[in-house]
Order: C-alpha cells, then structure tokens, then sequence
DNA sequence: GAGGGTTCTTATGGAATCCGGAACGAACGG
DNA sequence: CCGTTCGTTCCGGATTCCATAAGAACCCTC
C-alpha cells in the first residue's frame, strides 16, 4: 500500500559524528534516518517528515534541546529522546517533565541506543491508528492537519481542488481514477473532461521536476489518471 | 471530599458490549470505570464524577457524541476520547475541532486503548505537577489561568470568542480549522463564514504587528485558518 | 427594568484568488 | 493518415477574502 514503511528517525546534533554516529547504528537496523546540526533545522525537518521518534541534544548553541522539544509538543505526540553528554544530566531531564519519553548518553553502545528507541517506539506504537496526520509518497509529502505539501525539502502552495486532488491520488497510489470518478468526486458529476485535464496540467506544473514528461501524476490513455510509485 | 487516588474514566455507548469490553480494559490497568449509554445519562453522570477521561460514541441514538462532547466542552477541558466503529469517521474527527482529543477505532486491542487513554491523561496532567497553564508562542503568550494574553510584553485584552478562538488556535499550532469546526464548536454550528472572520480579523488587529499582513493568524484559502508556527 | 457600554452578528463594496470552459496544436492509436 | 485524446494557454465569471460600518444581542449598574 503505502511505499516507505520504515520508521523513521530523526536525529538532532550540533555535533556531526554524532550525527553520523548515530545514523549508522539506526540505519544498520533498517531505519530511515534524517538529520539536524541546529534548532531551526530540526523544526523544519520534523514538520517536513513527521519522523516516528527524535533523538535531541540537549546541549546545542542557539535554542537548545529543551526549547525544540517543546516546541515540537506543541505540535505532536511523537516521542523524544534526549542525547545527553554526561550521565549527570539525567536528573535535570527527568525532573523537567518536559514530556521527554527517555534518554541516552552519548557514549552508550550502539545495541543500547538502538534497543531504547525500539523500545520508546514500541510503547507508542500502538497508538499509530490515530493516523499520522502525513502522507508520505517518495519525494511527496502531505500534512494533512496543515495542508501543508512538500516536494522533496521544498514547500509548494496548491488551491482547494489542487489539493482534494493530490490527497486522493497520494491516499491510493497506483491506483487509476478516471474522469467519470473525478468528476463524481469533486465535481458532482457535472463538468468535462477538460477541467480535470486543466487541474493535472496544473498540479503537474507544481510538484513535477519535468512537467513536460510528468513522473509522478501520469496519464492512462483514454481512462484517467494515476499516482506512480517513486522509485 | 475523600475521593479515590484512582483515575476516573467515563465511558458512553449506547452498546452495552462495548462497554463492557472497554471497562475490562481499563479496570485491569487499575482505571476507575464509569459508564453510560446514551447521552442524557452520560452528561449526568459526567457531572456527578468529573471523571479524568471520556470516551465517547460518535453514533448513538438521539443525540450524537458530537454534541455531547460540546455540552462536556462548555464546562471541563477534560480530555474527550471518540469512539468510531470504523477508521472511516477518521477524517470528519481528523480536525479535532470538536474538542475531542484523540478517536479510538472500536476493534482496537485492549493494550493499545489503554495506551490511548494514558498518553491522553499524561498530556492533560503532566506529572501532578502545577503545570504552567502556559502557552507560549514567540511573542505571544497565553495564560490560561487568568486569561491574561501578552503579545511581547504588551497585555492586550480581548473578548471571550476572541480569547477562546485564539486559545484553539495556540492549542493546535499549523493546525488548519475549517470554518465548519469553528463554527460547531464557537457557534452551536449555526452561522456563517462571515461571523469567523470579522472576528479572526479583530484578532488580528490586536495581535499581529502588521494587520495588513498577518504573520500569526493566516488564511487557508477556501478552507479556515491556522495558526502559525514560530521560526 | 431602563440606560449605557460592550460584544457579537449581519450587510456591503472592493480587491484578490480560483475555477472551468473554449480554442488550438501536439501526441497517440489504429 | 485520420479521428480521438491529451496538454497548454487564455480569459470571463464566480467565489472568497477583508475592511468597514451599522444593527442586534448581551451584560452590567443603578
């Protein structure tokens, strides 16, 4: 059904071979990682890609971890866990009830790190049903609480039917609509072909690299249109 | 008033087996149960117990758990947990809108109900502890306490629709809500767009620096509003 | 309840945005 | 090679948004 259904995880760090660090142990059991060297950064990952766990530094310059991560509760339930340096800072983040869910120390072994967000992911994995508010389509991403759409790192503003349109592509990928479905749909019934043609032309200008040979919204001769799969 | 340490949860379905099965769940954890089926009763049995958590049928006979949950809403912020038969109703309780908190899918496992229940209290009582009935958004900061809102140091001082509008808002950031969620919970469901936007529009001449181009409380074309994020 | 002030709703006009049909050339299939 | 389907551009009409203002409802005080 849907395409990467690997968990995702982001890692935040001013510092880069943690970064790396950690991506390597996350990767090697079958993670998908993304990454963050500062606050801002990690904002806007985390509302591009609505990871399934964050891993934060406490300690960064500018806003520090504390601040991202409550910035990140303010939008999300997703669960967070501090990096921390020491092991003395354990007791600062725990008494914070920042809704921080765990934390690791940085020199812990790469089995532990991996076990605890397994471990942080299993507790929380039963409630994915209330699902997450994203579609998630290769370089295609739908925030469907925000209506926010991305292509790749790059935000693109669509109208009202421009969106109705790509959800319900995006919600079943592969599968063909044609005309008469899309006009039962957005249309009640009434209109022509044409104005569905229009909207594609349009949509394809905005999210497709090439509009001129669409690699994402294509064409099923003489039915209608489908979402292809991305590599 | 010696009440019990335990966690009071009310359960509505006008399904006595549903009840039942809910109550199992949530009594093996160590929940205190309550439960109701049909909304009279449940309203006064919600007054009766204040109970920390509600769940709540959408579909019920007479009144639905829509308008439950709104009579619930005029006098607590207890948290409200939708129940739905299928993941179908997903969308229309998506929004939130309602002031519903979270919607568990019926068939769900027990395990994962219970988690739905914990994740939700925890959020709405952070560890006992005095929780800064605080929002803060950048410059603009909400004290849910006495209702005293400041943007950057100024205190301005709104009116009730306006402080409970932008307090959803502030609740949800980058949360997009129709006027049709407004309306139902602001409005009883009746009016109209234009009644939203006079008063979004006075919102904004009170909190956004520059009214002419509102950074804080933007429009979604054809759809509602949502609050922006901070950098 | 009567007056005065505040808050809420509805109405209006103008500006910005979106929509959908028409037209025409290109692409496709037989 | 011909008929159909597809892609694009363009433009009038419709919708939506916002500001303003005036009428209605509400709340307080006396």
């Amino acid at each position: 059904m849907r395409v990467s259904e690997r968990q995702t995880v982001l890692v935040v760090d001013d510092d880069p071979s943690i970064v790396e660090l950690m991506r390597d142990f996350l990767e090697n059991d079958g993670f998908e990682v993304a990454t963050a060297g500062e606050a801002e950064e990690a904002l806007a990952r985390f509302r591009q890609l609505r990871p399934q766990c964050v891993l934060l530094d406490i300690m960064m310059p500018g806003q520090n971890g504390f601040d991202v991560c409550r910035k990140i509760r303010a939008e999300s339930d997703v669960p967070v866990l501090f990096l921390s340096a020491r092991g003395d800072d354990v007791d600062k983040i725990r008494g914070l009830g920042l809704g921080g869910d765990d934390y690791i120390v940085k020199t812990a072994s790469p089995g532990e790190i991996v076990a605890r967000v397994k471990a942080v992911l299993r507790r929380y994995q039963p409630s994915r049903s209330p699902a997450p508010p994203m579609l998630n389509y290769g370089r295609l991403r739908l925030d469907l609480a925000s209506r926010d759409v991305f292509v790749g790192d790059r935000p693109v503003s669509l109208t009202p039917k421009e969106y109705e349109l790509l959800r319900l592509l995006c919600e079943h990928p592969r599968q063909v609509f044609t005309y008469e479905q899309l006009l039962d749909r957005f249309w009640e019934g009434v209109g022509d072909k044409h104005t569905v043609r229009v909207h594609i032309a349009r949509l394809r200008e905005k999210i497709e690299a090439d509009p001129d040979s669409p690699q994402i919204l294509t064409n099923v001769w003489g039915v209608g249109y489908r979402l292809e799969a991305e590599l």
